[in-house]
DNA sequence: CTTCTTGCAAATAGTTTGCATATAG
DNA sequence: CTATATGCAAACTATTTGCAAGAAG
């Protein structure tokens, strides 16, 4: 591919990402990388997120929200999502070992070759969840 | 909400979702319906899409591939999509009670309240693999 | 210097919407 | 007749790209 170069926006970008636990979308991203860039462009955003992601530095996760939202965590774990407020959070599945072979599983009958999954959760985050309580 | 109305158009994705196992994205069903309807706009399809996936009859399967894939198959069942020529497939899992307590699993510890899943397998799809096995 | 990266602006892709006309009930 | 659906075009949102100037190695 190409060789890497230090760039300090690529640097706050990668930051930003690990020191978030939701997953921004581009647009997030960018405005939050204004405040120590005034004139990063959001081409800027887009080449480095997509770059990241190609160095597996970061991942995408696809929601049925118009906007594609980016992952800086690339330890395994599980997404979700709120029907209500829309929030993107991590889940930690405290017993991986059921979702291990689910891919074995699927492969049976299947004829290709399956290498991964990813598994996307919805309903009521824990805020909403109180909030519906009262 | 709102009334709905017999209309050709809408009877005709209905039936063309229906008649497919890879999910259309709403171009790809756009440019079936002109076939029958040599003036439908994509405006219509999309309005009909949305609506589908509205009263359930159909789902939106979000990928990574910047557009929406439509899915005309209401039972549960799982998504996968080949890395090397993008085809979204349906996956039948036969051992399906691995499965069905992950809900359950994924609440430990959450607080909030999960309602469902949709999980998503990657690799590469049985055309592929046969073609790189040469 | 040479290569990679940036900012800016223009271009593109996917999707939504306003409006006048057509069709279903 | 009234409400919903359609076709068309314009509007919008998310993302990508060409290019000249800037920074890294």
């Amino acid at each position: 591919m190409s060789n890497l170069k230090y760039s300090r926006q690529r640097k706050a970008i990668v930051d930003f990402l690990e020191s978030r636990t939701d997953h921004p979308t581009a647009d997030i991203v960018y405005i939050n990388m204004r405040k120590e860039f005034p004139k990063i462009s959001l081409g800027t955003v887009y080449r480095n997120l997509s770059l990241l992601v190609e160095i597996g530095e970061a991942i995408k996760v696809p929601c049925s929200d118009g906007a594609e939202h980016f992952d800086g965590c690339t330890l395994k774990h599980y997404h979700f999502q709120c029907n209500r407020c829309g929030a993107v959070l991590d889940l930690n599945i405290t017993d991986m070992d059921s979702i291990q072979d689910l891919n074995k599983i699927a492969n049976v009958n299947f004829g290709g070759n399956i290498e991964g999954n990813s598994i996307f959760f919805y309903g009521k985050c824990p805020k909403c969840a109180k909030e519906l309580k009262r």
